[in-house]
DNA sequence: GCCACTTTGATAGACTTACAACATTTTTTG
DNA sequence: CAAAAAATGTTGTAAGTCTATCAAAGTGGC
């Protein structure tokens, strides 16, 4: 009678997300009437979203979260949550003190901006996403550089050859990137646009990232990025399958598992 | 006992605004705690706040409102919702369609933007905002560019050398731009790498306006943006005082009052 | 099919809030 | 200064929510 294993919760939630985009607060009576669930039901929906930030809780009900505005983005946040916040945690270890830095726009990277903001290093971070600016916005020791570019709002980013202009100009000493599958052949992207800037952010980095969680192995998403061999270091939550982790080892990329 | 006349009303409405834009949220008895009142003083409050669109009401307590950037809360932004409303849809009947704009941050201008996405006209806008981006985003007719800079999260706006030296590469038809105050010597803001990207705004445009509501007539907030005469037509909702009048009408301003 | 795990429902007592009607204090105004 | 108006406090009752615990149902792996 249900068909996709843990469907309901989800849809409920993605629901409760939505809803909140058309109101600013919704209540656990109203939304338990709508679900046909207990309010208890509810009640833990609405702590589990308000755990990852997706809304805020309020006595009674939730409002929408800080940045509610930007986008499915916040539908994606939702999955994997676990294994993004591990993946983004142990990436921001691999941020030093001073650095200058490029992160560009995804949910898993979002992640790793509020880690970086949690620690609250003494950084440059350049970004072309207006959700990564967001979540390292509230920390006083974090300068961010917003890029140039055509606003796309479902993604919550910019990209174009402004921002591809604007990247060329500097040399970081990473780049943290998210893609949308990873194979063999490399990572891959399903947005024409965002995979340049990608390109662009790699090419201008010393040590180049790739924050990937290991529900894309295997997935070639229309665009392939770059070959394995242009990235440094992969950060992940599983260990990638036997035909990968050779082409990892081939293309001398660090493997690094999160948790 | 209590010397200004109504000032300990507006003055828990205005630390209720301030308290909201660090938390999503707040509740009526941490507010009667915190101001020594009784649980229905507050809740009065709440409930007036929430009828002029300040903040939302919730069960127990408030959340921030739709429009939780910026909003740079001035004594006044209590009663001048409607105002700036019908600033913003005055302003929206001056662009012709397939106009390349700019405009700048600021609450009024988030309004116009609004209105700018309801109409939806065949636009290019290019903004430092990203509260007018992400207003304009949804409307699959406009093209939004936004401009490179620093971030800054309380107003919600990017500044800096990087943005003005985006800004001087385009010449467009129109720009609008807000400001904290208006005399006779002409527009103010109170953000000084504020005030310089609306200068550029201004000086890469064929027709200037400036879009304020009349609560901020009479009012010097720090730095002159530039005088009158820079200035081609004024958007506000209710005529200017003598003095300011004959200025403009010297300077050569249109001025057009909303509603 | 069995077992561990997750999700959901149910219940009860303690606590919190809402609402409305009325009393009291403060502010404004003539 | 006194009357009118506005703001605030005080109740008491009804209704809603929170926490915690236990039980039931559904799910996934072996």
């Amino acid at each position: 009678m249900n068909r996709p294993p843990q469907s309901r919760k989800l849809k409920r939630q993605e629901r409760i997300i939505a809803m909140l985009r058309a109101n600013p607060t919704v209540r656990i009576a109203e939304l338990a009437r709508e679900f046909d669930v207990s309010t208890e039901t509810v009640r833990r929906d609405l702590d589990e979203l308000s755990e990852t930030g997706a809304v805020s809780r309020t006595y009674g009900g939730a409002a929408r979260s800080s940045m509610g505005h930007e986008a499915a983005i916040n539908e994606r946040l939702l999955d994997q949550v676990a294994e993004r916040e591990a993946i983004g945690r142990y990436a921001a270890t691999l941020v030093e003190p001073g650095e200058l830095i490029m992160v560009d726009g995804g949910s898993t990277t979002i992640h790793f901006a509020r880690q970086l903001a949690a620690d609250g290093r003494n950084l440059t971070v350049l970004t072309n996403s207006l959700g990564v600016a967001a979540a390292l916005g509230p920390n006083g020791t974090i300068k961010v550089v917003l890029c140039p570019g055509d606003y796309h709002p479902h993604e919550g980013v910019v990209t174009g050859p402004e921002t591809i202009a604007f990247l060329e100009r500097f040399f970081v000493d990473k780049t943290f990137i998210g893609a949308s599958g990873l194979t063999e052949k490399g990572p891959s992207e399903v947005h024409s646009s965002a995979a340049w800037v990608k390109r662009r952010m790699l090419a201008q980095a010393e040590r180049r990232h790739l924050l990937i969680d290991a529900g894309k192995f295997g997935a070639v998403r229309h665009e392939l990025i770059c070959p394995l061999a242009d990235l440094d270091e992969l950060v992940t939550d599983r260990p990638p399958g036997e035909r990968l982790a050779a082409a990892l080892g081939t293309a001398q990329v660090v493997t690094r598992l999160a948790e």
